[in-house]
DNA sequence: GTCTATAATTTGATAGAC
DNA sequence: GTCTATCAAATTATAGAC
């Protein structure tokens, strides 16, 4: 739609990656600008202020999110590979090195961000939980919305808790597994 | 054991509840100085730097947590309570205002500490999974290491996405209905 | 749109008096 | 053990030239 500059998508590179990586507290306008070779004053030139710019961030990064997951309405979508696909995302996350869901690092920090950026935060847990109940009601025959909203929590929370102890475990996780306990919403 | 002076106790409290709500990034020396009543250069005189300060809190909060939760090899510890037990050790969490687990917190920042306090956060990982693991296998007898390694990842991971998910999220978690799922242990 | 220059503030940390 | 005073560096942000 709104073509953007290449400056301005380079930027919501680097600094999406600086957050994902470290949070909203631990990244700096100078630190991207080296990255893409500008100077700091320029990034403000696109993006006024710090909040202004990690919103910016939080609301692309929802928005490509949800929008590779596939439309739970579609008619011809299988059931199976929505939630395998959703899974895959996450596990994603975890081999791009050094990286958390952007979601999760900025909700764990969620006290300490401008309103802005929490309420970007807020939306894409809203979306995904959107996203999640509507596969479980469409495909799954889970009628109850109680407890379908319950099962999709279950399945986000698991996931994003998921990225959270294995950045301080190296172990490797067994996704498979995972998936295999989601299919079977137990 | 080591009585630490009334000062040091309550440089250690201010800390850890700043870190639990904001992070390791967000907060400060002057902060907490002004919070008890002492100026910044005195809390340096017991803590030098701040990684120093970070790391001592983490140590005493992994050591507090895991005493906290009875211990597994006890023959009279009833298996399902020393769960239940573990599940609202973190249900605590949720209540307490505005505040994430401080392991979690600082797993998903984990990129932008300092090693002394990483390594502390790592350690709170290791030793709670220590913990879940050996309640599985003495309680729940699940003798293949591999299955309860798995398991005691699945609440581990669990609990901190549910710590992640509803700080955005304000909804009321159904945390009865979370520990049955776990006690099934499907 | 990018730059130089700089303001205003905060931060982690140290020196030295009491 | 706490204080005053201060440093050096980094940060967000703005003004104005090109």
């Amino acid at each position: 739609m709104s073509s953007r500059s290449e400056t301005i998508t380079r930027i919501l590179d680097s600094a999406e990656s600086h957050i994902c990586k470290k949070g909203y507290n631990a990244f700096s306008f100078r630190e991207i600008a080296h990255e893409i070779g500008i100077k700091s004053a320029s990034v403000h030139y696109h993006f006024p202020t710090k909040a202004n710019l990690a919103a910016a961030v939080v609301l692309r990064y929802t928005d490509s999110f949800i929008k590779s997951l596939g439309e739970p309405n579609s008619p011809n979508a299988d059931a199976k590979d929505l939630l395998k696909n959703y899974i895959q995302e996450f596990q994603n996350v975890l081999i791009s090195n050094d990286s958390m869901c952007l979601g999760g690092i900025l909700s764990a920090e969620l006290t300490s961000l401008p309103d802005e950026v929490a309420d970007a935060t807020r939306q894409f847990f809203i979306e995904n939980l959107r996203w999640l109940t509507d596969v479980l009601q469409l495909h799954f025959g889970v009628n109850d919305i109680a407890i379908s909203h319950f099962k999709a929590m279950k399945i986000l929370a698991m996931l994003e808790g998921t990225l959270i102890v294995m950045r301080s475990l190296n172990r490797e996780v067994q996704f498979e597994e995972m998936v295999e306990d989601f299919l079977n919403l137990s």
